[in-house]
RNA sequence: GUGGGCGUAGCUCAGUCGGUUAGAGCGCCGGGUUGUGGUCCCGGAGGUCGCCGGUUCGAUUCCGGUCGCUCACCCCA
């Protein structure tokens, strides 16, 4: 092992086949769930401009770009996420474009972070955005979107959650609460972390938020507790919290709707990191609670203009691959046994390698797999490979038979046998 | 970037209270005569015990460093 000099770079995974397998299973289920909903699929480059970054996703992304200076001496990245792209690209087409627009992608993307359980170096993706439309519809519509993914791929409400929340209403909350316009950022951060360090909490609003205990007190009481309900009757004179009380309960009433009113929380501590949001937010959990988010999202207003384009309202989500397939594992769900080869041809002796090589081709002709010694063997060795291929039918060429014009045809599953034509085969 | 744990065959691990030929299971390769697999039986290949250095007559075993893996923190896709 010392000896292996080439090593795999940290965080980064190397997919054989079993892995690949396992891969494509959750790649399938997210394509076909935005197919479903009417999504096209799109992509980009790995390589970006680094300023693409650096003050349109926040400051907190740069510091883990895996970013170089290339020979044109451009500072450039592979990419940490898709949605910057995604702007960037619309910017230059989007005027021409029918709106809403319903973009979805599956891009790898990377961060030059040290790994951990759920997160690695390099991850895959799965995005997918409504563009041009500010209705909360399109908030619902993204939301299932990421729901029926995970459907999809057999996990149900039992397993994960999605919570929602808007940055807007928090904002409006904690304006009404005392929290100034100066100090909305630094309560957003903490109000972030009200999972991890609950117990800090209050203390952190009176110490950088510049509330007193009260009204600390006050802003916690409503970020564990408080229902749609419950604020939409208390606030109901502050016309910017009561706006958006209602869009929320618009939403819910969407996906409840669509029959997925189970899958959804309303929980005012959903935050996200990214600086981009402006409206809903959400993320889903595994209600284990053992994971990192699986899937995080939500409306982002300004984001197309910032970057040059036409000023379109967006919201989207994206889905690593990396947490949600340690869930499935854990679940035990995954892609099932692999189909294996319709045929594998047998020689009984070397006489009949040219005609097993027609059989074979003719029939990946027809679009059947065929797999078959590549040298002289055993007919035992061949059965024995035979086997691993996970062969359907085993065709046999020996002297005998095909002196009449035959093969020997076994099932491998039921070890029946039957003779066919030859002329059947070719 | 910080801290903890770990590092023995392809994989999962045992073992050596420091001593001379390092083991198991699985996997892989081969065999079980004359044309039939999955089970079973037999055999084989494969490890300078992560790397470098120190202590010692002697280190895979102790110590230090380093690299890698891993968990957590920071932060977050």
């Amino acid at each position: 092992m010392s000896k292996a000099s080439f090593k795999r770079l940290p965080g980064f995974r190397d997919f054989p086949p079993e892995d690949l397998r396992f891969r494509n299973h959750i790649f399938d289920a997210w394509r076909r769930v935005a197919l479903r909903y009417g999504f096209q699929e799109y992509d980009g480059p790995p390589l970006e401009a680094l300023d693409l970054y650096v003050e349109k996703s926040g400051p907190e992304i740069v510091g883990q770009l895996y970013n170089f200076r290339d020979k044109g001496d451009r500072e450039i990245t592979l990419r940490p996420e898709m949605t910057p792209s995604l702007a960037r690209i619309l910017s230059e087409r989007s005027r021409s474009m029918p709106k809403p627009i319903r973009w979805f992608s599956m891009p790898q993307l990377f961060r030059y972070e040290r790994q951990q359980r759920g997160r690695l170096r390099e991850h895959f993706q799965w995005n997918v955005d409504v563009v041009g439309e500010d209705d909360v519809a399109a908030d619902a519509e993204v939301v299932a979107v990421a729901i029926d993914g995970l459907r999809e791929l057999g996990l149900t409400h039992e397993d994960f959650r999605a919570r929602v929340s808007s940055r807007r209403l928090l904002a409006g909350l904690l304006g009404a609460l005392g929290v100034t316009e100066e100090h909305l950022a630094a309560a957003f951060a903490i109000v972030d972390k009200l999972q991890r360090e609950g117990d800090k909490t209050a203390q952190r609003l009176r110490d950088e938020a510049g509330l007193d205990s009260e009204q600390a007190a006050q802003v916690l009481e409503l970020l564990v507790g408080a229902t749609l309900d419950e604020l939409a009757e208390r606030f109901n004179g502050h016309e910017g919290v009561a706006a958006e009380v209602a869009r929320l309960q618009t939403y819910v009433g969407y996906l409840q709707a669509m029959g997925l009113g189970d899958y959804v929380e309303f929980d005012l501590s959903v935050v996200r990191g990214l600086a981009y949001y402006t409206g809903i937010v959400f993320e889903l959990f595994d209600t284990g609670g053992e994971l990192r988010a699986i899937c995080g999202g939500g409306r982002y207003d300004r984001l197309l203009e910032l970057v040059g384009g036409e000023p379109l309202p967006a919201v989207g989500f994206g889905m690593g691959d990396v947490v949600l397939g340690e869930l499935l594992k854990d679940h035990g769900l995954g892609p099932g046994p692999d189909a294996g080869v319709d045929y594998f041809i047998v020689c009984v002796d070397a006489e009949q390698r040219e005609l097993a090589l027609a059989i074979a081709h003719a029939q990946r002709e027809q679009r059947r797999s065929v797999a078959y010694a590549l040298r002289e063997q055993g007919v035992a060795k061949q059965f024995k490979t035979a086997g691993a291929l996970g062969a359907r039918e085993v065709i046999v060429l020996g002297p005998d038979e095909v002196a009449r014009g035959n093969a020997v045809v076994r099932v491998m599953a039921s070890g029946e046998e039957r003779e066919v034509s030859l002329e059947e085969l070719r």
